[in-house]
DNA sequence: ATCGGAAGCG
DNA sequence: CGCTTCCGAT
């Protein structure tokens, strides 16, 4: 399936509503194909083993409820953060690269970047204020946060990444701090496959004291050993994602040591450590705990 | 540079 | 709804 459309590829992943995942445009691979096959390479060892394929480390999928819904106008058309991880993704030779903290990521050429995200969305007048303003729209969705005095950079919000009304989902479920995430939390207790599924302060003491590079398995194509018995962790896939020192690990099990310890303040970080806004700052009140759209907790 | 209101579009 | 466009304020 090397040379398969993106379309195609599409079709081939469309399995149930449930299970169906579809692929991020990559369609207009960039010039400067970057990354050796070992940096872009997913190694994610959550339970499923590496993930040898290059094909899959060069691609990004999104689950098919991250996209708008097919009734809607434009419809399934890529949202600006799916965009921006898809870039993300690609290495560090793009527009965009990580930062210094987790999530976090600097526009090193904002007005390329605006170039490439109006060239995605058929709008020639894009450019960085209009972009920036889009991203602004995501700080009260508490997708994206500023990261204050760092000029071009912001943060992403991993720890309300994806799942809300994930399907399967009991509707009306909200699921807020205790619901499980289909990420890996790791290493500490029992080891790289000791995880996807922890709660929610877990999650957050994962996400937001790690300082290695880490795996998101918020992306996963539908055949593997997962047992299905989970309503989410059957269906996530590894996506590459901060690399914060521009470097990679091969293997999981190579992490470096000093790994930073879980210290207590760790575990007892707010669930939106970043978030210093209140409830009602954010627009909290905005939404019910149905909606699903972004793709992100609410 | 960054922010956020306001209006508009599909 | 998720931006896009425009813009005055900081």
């Amino acid at each position: 399936m090397m040379m398969l459309s993106a379309s195609v590829k599409r079709d081939f992943f469309r399995g149930t509503n449930t299970e169906r995942l579809i692929i991020s445009a990559l369609e207009k691979p960039e010039k400067h194909q970057p990354a050796t096959a070992t940096q872009m390479q997913c190694n994610c060892s959550c339970s499923i083993g590496p993930f040898p394929s290059p094909y899959w480390s060069r691609t990004v999928l999104f689950p098919d409820w991250a996209y708008k819904p097919a009734w809607s106008p434009g419809s399934r058309q890529v949202q600006l953060w799916h965009f921006l991880l898809e870039l993300l993704g690609r290495g560090e030779s793009g527009p965009i690269g990580w930062g210094g903290e987790w999530g976090e990521f600097v526009i090193r050429d904002p007005e390329r970047l605006a170039r490439l995200w109006g060239e995605r969305k058929g709008k020639p007048q894009m450019n960085y204020d209009k972009l920036s303003r889009a991203l602004r729209y995501y700080y009260n969705k508490r997708i994206l946060h500023k990261t204050k005095g760092k000029r071009f950079t912001y943060k992403f919000n991993f720890s309300k990444l994806v799942l809300v009304n994930y399907p399967g989902h009991p509707p009306g479920h909200q699921v807020v701090q205790s619901a499980p995430l289909p990420f890996p939390v790791f290493p500490s207790d029992g080891g790289v496959t000791r995880v996807c599924g922890g709660g929610g302060p877990l999650i957050d003491r994962a996400l937001q004291s790690v300082t290695y590079p880490l795996l998101l398995p918020y992306l996963l194509p539908k055949p593997f050993p997962f047992p299905h018995s989970h309503p989410v962790l059957g269906h996530f896939p590894c996506l590459s994602v901060p690399s914060p020192h521009g470097s990679s690990y091969p293997n999981l099990k190579e992490l470096p040591a000093g790994i930073p310890p879980t210290t207590t303040a760790a575990l007892h970080l707010t669930p939106n450590a970043w978030a210093t806004k209140s409830g009602k700052e954010w627009g909290l009140n905005r939404r019910g705990a149905g909606t699903v759209g972004t793709g992100y907790l609410e």
